[in-house]
DNA sequence: CTAACGAAACTTTTT
DNA sequence: GTTTCGTTAG
């Protein structure tokens, strides 16, 4: 291999000596620990960089991120850097990287090909057949909340039996039989050739355990990162110690001050057993924010000093003196969406570009109010958290026909499918799962409705159905598939159910134009479960304003950040109050939404709720604030 | 057997 | 707001 002419040492500028150290040395198992906005993400764009530069192929590392829309931004980050695309660089989410693995040896497990993978939707939808099978006696948890305990089971790898008990002592009398409903769930995905997102890290786990096939995997991975460890679970620690057990080059970044996903398992044990889990494995640490403000890194430190599980942790910045930050006191929700408005509408007529803001909130339904006080003023924005795009209920419906013709088996899409036929009930459903049991191919299927004599409407509309299906068949091109759907069937079945057809109609058409960036059908429902993108994030006009949940907004950052909703009836959520380490990572969650703002940082909170009786007050979190620290205002 | 209507009971955070 | 349940008419 020819030296690179232009010296590796170019992406070690624009670094301070910590930085470099990691970048130029991170060799061999090494954990980077180090507080919110201390350049973690930088340093491994670097580290990419740096490597690609030394003649690494690409397609021999992997990044793994927390979302895809993460690890997206990092490789233009790169792309920017080296002024050209990486290509056959392995980036994206564990499910991402599960999935594309699995497609490819998948077969080592008896996994077919062509597998679907069901969202929580579809998970929750199957528990509760297989759960009214089993009808249930005693109480009984709802299916919802068995997948919750499921999913958590998988991803702590603690057997059903002991989270049932730990977490959920109320349930403990049913545990036999939530076993045996584990039990017939997995039994039920085998038959459909689906998998939930949990298999795909617990049989991509599975795959690397295999002596032949799991080194073979390892062997072509010279390189793991990972970024947000704080984040991650157990079932993801092991998956990366078999993902880096040939080479053992596995870069790990994070801030236990950061973790807050530990509903789905995620823990900082991962970060506190590293080094004992990684022989020889070094330890590095940044100790300089970059990103913020002295006035905001105080309040920050002030906040997450409040923790008594948590390491003792101060921030320090370079960064000259700002302004401190603002506490807004409202009267009301709607009087808070007036206020933000308000001020974005100010900020965005000095000529503020709006992609410098970011509002940021504990839950989804808490943008309601400012969404429509933002589309009053005609302000631009998007909404990340809660509901995804895809995951729309007239989304699943179109995308349920093309699930279908990838993998017959796929019963859940079925029954969504027949019910939105006309002239079809809860009987004509039944019997149309029994015959498709019985049906091999899809002619086979087709003919054999003929047989059952369903009422005359539903006969027809399941015609047309079968119609459909066998036209994206011939022609599996996803967006002609889409429209197909749309225009033969779908579009009057809206135009009849709902008053809001039109945006729904629109949707639709937003699927088929992601469709045809797609040239197969599989690749499209991969993205289409596994992508994290929101309602209006493709075509938005402009630059819009993001709303987003505090979990959503992990590892960006804005000049000016907006905390709304700091009440007590909602910031720590309400079932977070009991237990302290529930609410201690409420704090953390509020420290990272704190932690993003660079420079201006607005916090506002009201003092009645619409729908309650009870008054509202401050959440405990700005109670706790220290004097001096913040500016309080108030707007009426 | 299906469709349509209204009441009631949920609604944290995500892949 | 949305899903799920029961009731009733066709
Ligand atoms: N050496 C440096 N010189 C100048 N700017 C830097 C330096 N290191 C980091 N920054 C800037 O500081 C900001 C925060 O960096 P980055 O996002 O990488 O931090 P992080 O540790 O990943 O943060 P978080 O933990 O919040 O995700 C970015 O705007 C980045 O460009």
């Amino acid at each position: 291999m020819t030296a690179p002419l232009s010296p590796a040492v170019d992406y070690l500028s624009g670094l301070n000596e910590q930085q470099r150290q990691v970048v130029s040395s991170a060799d061999g198992p090494c954990l980077v620990l180090a507080g919110a906005g201390s350049g973690k993400t930088r340093v491994l764009v670097h580290r990419l960089c740096y490597l690609l530069d030394r003649g690494v192929p690409a397609s021999s590392i992997v990044l793994l991120a927390f979302t895809n829309r993460a690890a997206r931004e990092m490789v233009s980050r790169v792309e920017r850097m080296m002024g050209s695309c990486p290509r056959h660089l392995w980036a994206g989410t564990f499910h991402h990287i599960g999935n594309i693995i699995l497609r490819r040896y998948g077969r080592h497990l008896d996994i077919p090909q062509n597998f679907t993978i069901l969202d929580e939707e579809d998970s929750v939808r199957l528990l509760k057949d297989v759960v009214d099978g089993f009808g249930s006696p005693e109480e009984f948890p709802h299916a919802r909340k068995i997948r919750e305990i499921l999913s958590f089971s998988v991803n702590t790898v603690t057997p059903l039996r002991d989270v049932i008990a730990s977490s959920m002592p109320r349930y403990a009398s049913c545990a036999h039989l939530l076993e045996a409903v584990a039990t017939e769930y997995q039994k039920r995905k085998k038959r459909l050739n689906a998998l939930d997102y949990d298999d795909l890290l617990l049989q991509w786990h599975r795959l690397m355990t295999r002596e032949d096939i799991g080194r073979r995997i390892s062997e072509g991975f010279r390189y793991v990162m990972v970024d947000e460890y704080h984040d991650t679970n157990r079932l993801q620690s092991l998956i990366l110690y078999q993902l880096a057990r040939v080479h053992r080059n596995i870069l790990v970044v994070g801030d236990d001050a950061q973790s807050i996903f530990s509903f789905r398992g995620a823990t900082i044990n991962n970060i506190l057993e590293f080094t004992r889990v990684h022989q020889d494995a070094k330890t590095f640490t940044l100790t300089m924010n970059y990103r913020s403000t002295p006035e905001i890194l105080a309040l920050a430190n002030d906040i997450i000093s409040r923790n008594r599980i948590q390491f003792p942790k101060k921030l320090v910045t370079l960064r000259t003196t700002g302004v401190k930050p603002v506490l807004v006191r409202c009267s009301d929700a709607r009087s808070e969406a007036l206020y933000v408005a308000q001020r974005l509408f100010q900020l965005i007529s000095a000529e503020v570009p709006p992609s410098d803001i970011g509002v940021l909130f504990r839950s989804r339904y808490q943008a309601a109010e400012l969404e429509i006080e933002l589309t009053k003023l005609r302000i631009p924005y998007v909404v990340r958290g809660g509901l995804r795009f895809f995951e729309q209920a007239h989304i699943k419906d179109v995308i349920a026909f093309l699930r279908v013709a990838e993998n017959l088996r796929e019963e859940i899409s079925w029954r969504r499918i027949f019910s939105l036929c006309d002239g079809i009930g809860k009987k004509s459903l039944e019997r149309l799962m029994e015959v498709l049991a019985k049906s091999a191919t899809l002619e086979e299927f087709a003919a054999a409705v003929q047989e059952l004599k369903l009422p005359a409407r539903g006969e027809e509309t399941v015609r047309t159905v079968f119609a459909i299906l066998a036209s994206i068949r011939d022609n599996p091109d996803p967006a002609e598939a889409v429209d197909r759907v749309l225009n033969n069937f779908y579009r009057k079945y809206l135009e009849k159910h709902f008053r809001d057809d039109r945006e729904r109609i629109e949707d639709v058409e937003g699927l088929k134009e992601i469709a045809s960036g797609h040239d197969s059908i599989q690749g499209f429902l991969a993205e289409a479960s596994l992508q994290e993108s929101f309602r209006g994030e493709r075509h938005a006009a402009g630059l819009p304003v993001v709303l987003s949940t505090i979990h959503q907004a992990k590892g960006l950052e804005w000049r000016i950040v907006f905390v709304i909703g700091l009440c007590a009836n909602h910031f720590p959520h309400q079932s977070a109050t009991a237990d302290i380490r529930a609410l201690e990572e409420e704090r953390r969650i509020f420290y990272v939404a704190v932690t993003r703002a660079k420079e201006d940082l607005n916090l506002t909170y009201y003092m009645r709720d619409a729908f309650r009786t009870l008054p509202s007050r401050k959440s405990i979190f700005i109670e706790e604030i220290s004097e001096g620290l913040v500016d309080e205002w108030f707007y009426s």
